[in-house]
DNA sequence: AGTCAACGCAACCATATGGTTGCGATTCAT
DNA sequence: ATGAATCGCAACCATATGGTTGCGTTGACT
């Protein structure tokens, strides 16, 4: 078994980003930002995709911890799962915050030390 | 000319999602968070790729803007455009936005709207 | 002028990805 | 019990992706 395909999230941030990659997956992850949980023949009843072609996104969205998924009688209902929209945020608030100090000391030496004007 | 080869940076949630999918890419990133640009050679140097991978890498971010490149001399330097990682944060923003009023909203209806207990 | 460093281009290869279709199984409703 | 809805699995296909290597070009240094 994979480090990957454990129940529970694979916080990689590359792997989050991947999931997050494809147009046809952002839009599940919006229809499925209003809480609820969606069945699959829902969720591939408005695209031009074929249910099974909808699935596999699913899939990719659950594998990486993004969306959660119960069987419910006979359908499969998912739900986003948005924890690890944080941990992708929190890793853009790093790159920021690195960008932005660094560009501070780039800047003090460009204008020299002394603040000359 | 598609509209995504342009110079400036085709701000395509999916397509920044998909450049940032990659952990060589997201390593890259990192690097050129120091505000300072870098060439190639310095960039490949650490890695255990090929030169010409490193490139196709940085090509690719080029591409969805997240970073820029000019030739200086006999070498190309790249840094960092931070921009779209603003845009890749209001995604996030808003879906998780959504998510906590529709949660709200649920939470609700589910204790019922007289607010009794 | 000669040499080395840094790079771009192109060919090539293996695998991943995104899509389809067919089919069988389960579940709900009549 | 029959039938339709919903889904999962598997086969199959085309293309994208990520990697390598070889080679030619340009720029810097002596």
């Amino acid at each position: 078994m994979s480090r990957a395909d454990r129940h529970c999230s694979a916080p990689d941030a590359a792997a989050l980003f991947a999931a997050l990659g494809d147009e046809t997956r952002l839009a599940l992850v919006s229809e499925l930002s209003d809480g609820r949980d969606h069945s699959i023949a829902r969720l591939s009843a408005d695209k031009a995709l074929s249910r099974q072609a909808v699935t596999r996104h699913l899939r990719v969205l659950e594998a990486a911890g993004l969306v959660s998924s119960i069987r419910i009688g006979r359908e499969s209902r998912f739900r986003l799962t948005p924890e690890p929209l944080g941990e992708i945020r929190s890793y853009l608030d790093r790159v920021s915050a690195h960008w932005d100090e660094a560009l501070g000391r780039l800047k003090l030496l460009v204008e020299g030390p002394a603040g000359e004007g």
